[in-house]
DNA sequence: ACTGTCATAATTGTTCAACAATACACTTAG
DNA sequence: CTAAGTGTATTGTTGAACAATTATGACAGT
């Protein structure tokens, strides 16, 4: 996974992280992947044994992931894969059209997060091209990601960095990713291009559409599974 | 501390909060207290002694309060009371109106957030009769926590209220409340009372006259002590 | 068969003690 | 005065133990 699309936390500058931080990394992708599925339970001494770290160390990655939003923690009786409701889709992309605008239509056309949103189009394209649907989705995230970057808010970025995370955790419920996240390579690349060329408030505009349409998409999708 | 000012994360529905989130509200309201000053490096044994729990809760707290940014962890090396800078504050303040002005502006003026506005900045009144300054400015915060309730989006909520818990590490750090706080009782007063009678959209303008000035305000109290 | 009660088993919550790994302070050699 | 090296304190991580809580299942009564 590149530098780029990594969604994990960022990590105390150039240091060896703690097991705890890449267990949490590990466990993040195994929920992510699929691995393991929203509501699970997940038992302290298996999983433990499963990640090869002890009880308390994996109690603190629980804490961790708890905070992040994708487990969720009943007092004594365990911890539990989060499950995605039509309410929390709801709530996320509502925060996603109150950061993501804002920070594209006022973004300075020069700043590098554009050039991000470029190679993340880029990309998309081309695994399009190969029908990686899933890699697609990822550079789509990447692509949000460099908008929110724009701000060069440390805590906006923090805060929808979680909110993806979140939202990928939806995505692995869903089938038919093609759905899902090929109709919008083509308008993340126009939204990129008039960013580029300045006109900022246009992509803005664009990123909205995007935003109410592929919110639909989800949601329909969502609503097919219940 | 009331229910509206409470600015701990919320606990599972009903349920004991179990040791290790009441140990992190102790050390949160120490820390916001001043009772632990910025940049001060919190020992785990010391530490675990004094609050009576042992290593392991504590080191679990620890990653709770690091999430929240309170605490700044550096591996091997030790927590450390996270240290406000001029960039926090700015950043800060430049969160606030990307989420405050825009949550007022949408806002249902029969929103039962408008009475807890109404309610805060009653008691911001009466204390302020009374002089007691640093009440004013848990009021105070409670006026703009409800603010973001006016959203109903529980994410928005719980990203505010951590932004709060930050916002309140710097004014510990800050002498003389009465200048932070006084000036803005009466901005509120007008704030609620335009939002209350329909007119959300001129509320708005003048919560961001108000982040403005308390911004300027912040930044110059901040820079005083450099 | 259905339901409620109660003992029993399993799981979480928390502590403690130990040791490894890292960073800090200090001494000493050049 | 700097540099290297040694010793010590602190953090990182583990495993075992026990208390507290919840889930399981047998059993009795209707």
């Amino acid at each position: 996974m590149s530098a780029e699309t990594d969604l994990s936390p960022i990590l105390p500058s150039g240091l060896v992280p703690s097991l705890a931080e890449q267990t949490a990394a590990r466990l993040r992708e195994s929920i992510l992947s699929g691995e393991i599925g929203p509501g699970e339970r997940l038992s302290e001494a298996r999983l433990a044994a499963t990640l090869a770290v002890s009880r308390n160390t994996l109690r603190e990655v629980f804490r961790l992931l708890t905070r992040e939003g994708l487990l969720h923690h009943e007092p004594n009786r365990g911890v539990f894969v989060a499950t995605p409701s039509m309410a929390s889709i709801l709530d996320i992309f509502r925060v996603r059209r109150m950061i993501e605008v804002p920070a594209l239509a006022q973004a300075w056309p020069r700043h590098e997060g554009i050039a991000r949103m470029r190679t993340a189009v880029e990309r998309a394209e081309a695994l399009a091209g190969v029908a990686d649907w899933r890699a697609v989705g990822t550079e789509n995230i990447a692509f949000h990601n460099a908008i929110v970057a724009l701000t060069d808010s440390p805590r906006l970025i923090a805060f929808h960095r979680q909110i993806a995370v979140e939202l990928r955790l939806t995505f692995g419920l869903l089938d038919s990713p093609e759905m899902l996240h090929a109709p919008y390579i083509a308008l993340n690349r126009e939204i990129v291009d008039r960013a580029g060329a300045g006109d900022t408030a246009g992509a803005a505009v664009l990123l909205g559409h995007y935003l109410d349409q592929s919110e639909r998409t989800i949601m329909a999708a969502f609503a097919r599974l219940a």
